[in-house]
DNA sequence: TAGTGGTCTAGACCACTTC
DNA sequence: AAGTGGTCTAGACCACTAA
């Protein structure tokens, strides 16, 4: 084998499972047995499982047991980015506007917020071979004085904002993928026709620790602009 | 702070990028000496940083030192299943047809196979709500003897000869995800009409140690009943 | 050559599960 | 009470990087 040991037994578990030694559900033998089997500390054994349950192949019990996983293998990894995943050359970004708007009830619900909040809205649109290939909006809720939202009226970019607050670790987001067809309030900032699908990727952005999103924002992308890839991973 | 010495490291270094008083691209202090600084022992130390290594706040260049990550945060997590992904309802799935092909260009390059091999095509419609909503078309390079595609012919679902074969693990896929238009071979078995707008979902399984892949499959999805959700991780 | 991270050990004490 | 995993230590030796 090679000779780092905790890999060896690493691949010498992944075996077992592979080939049927070990089945989904079964206990493996304690840590103290593995240790002694293997002729490793334990403090290396455990290496090796941590390793193991790390790339989904076990998971543990306290007090119990390392038990093998039932896989289910549905997990991928996918990069997403309102700019550099589109298909297509971007030529220029054309900021339509900025303003603070009064929030409709859907929108209220996304943010987190009541009636008598505001809430600011930015809106581009993202040219490629002269057509208007995305339509971005973005809206945060106002809050005076915030930093935040001063950034974003002078930044227009979010991702700008994020760096100069030094927020990247703690932002999570979440991303909901569909195709609709344009309604009428589209055909100025997209190059489509009325009933043209479209995608629309519906982005959620939380501040780790708050419970209301920081961000909540709509990208219109024409269908021949945007090509996702996906990969299993762990 | 909590009563485990690797957490409340794990976060205090965590303050400090978010806080910024370590910026990306900053060496840390070496091992030894934040060893020393919370007063503990190397190894326990180490965990710490395997966990911020993890958790993508740091890198490590061994023999050198260990780095503050510069972010980029546009990975996200997501599930697809050409069966569960699904928005609607599935009330049948019907088995079109079951052939030996000869392959043409396109997927001679997708499965890696020369002009010679013969490919086994599994084709499936999913039902919903009296609508075909998804059409999946399954290749399989041919290979005599071979027990998957004996399997694969006879579960006539790739789950199972998975789960048969115990290949769980050592599985890899890819998903490409476009919209395209709906061509005239598709209208007998898509409940779309030509031109339509269709999902595209491409997938390639890999066998993790095999170059070839073991499987390419299609799946066409009418553009309402997909909906996909994706999240930020780490 | 000195400094850094990578691997490994042998043993300790704790919290939890099970009987 | 016995068995299991979770945490932690103090020290060793190695391979790699840099001056």
């Amino acid at each position: 084998m090679g000779n780092v040991l905790y890999v060896d037994i690493v691949n010498d578990i992944k075996n077992q499972i592979q080939s049927g030694q070990l089945r989904p559900g079964d206990v493996i033998l304690p840590e103290y047995e593995l240790s002694e089997k293997y002729g490793v500390s334990r403090t290396t054994l455990r290496k090796s499982l941590a390793l193991l349950v790390s790339e989904g192949y076990i998971y543990t019990i306290p007090g119990k047991g390392n038990y093998v996983c039932r896989p289910a293998r549905k997990k991928y990894q996918m990069d997403f980015d309102e700019v550099d995943s589109l298909k297509v050359e971007l030529e220029d970004i054309h900021m339509v506007d900025v303003n603070v708007i009064t929030p409709r009830k859907s929108l209220m619900d996304k943010l987190h917020i009541s009636y008598q909040d505001k809430v600011i809205r930015v809106r581009k649109v993202f040219l490629a071979a002269g057509r208007k290939v995305e339509y971005a909006v973005i809206y945060l809720p106002y809050e005076k004085g915030s930093p935040i939202v001063e950034d974003v009226i002078n930044f227009a970019n979010f991702f700008n904002v994020m760096e100069k607050q030094n927020l990247h670790f703690q932002i999570n987001k979440t991303l909901q993928i569909q195709v609709v067809q344009a309604d009428a309030s589209l055909l100025d900032y997209l190059s489509v026709e009325l009933g043209d699908p479209v995608f629309l990727v519906s982005q959620e952005i939380f501040s780790g620790e708050k419970e209301r999103p920081l961000s909540y924002n709509e990208f219109y992308i024409v269908t021949d602009a945007l090509r996702l890839y996906a990969e299993t991973f762990l």
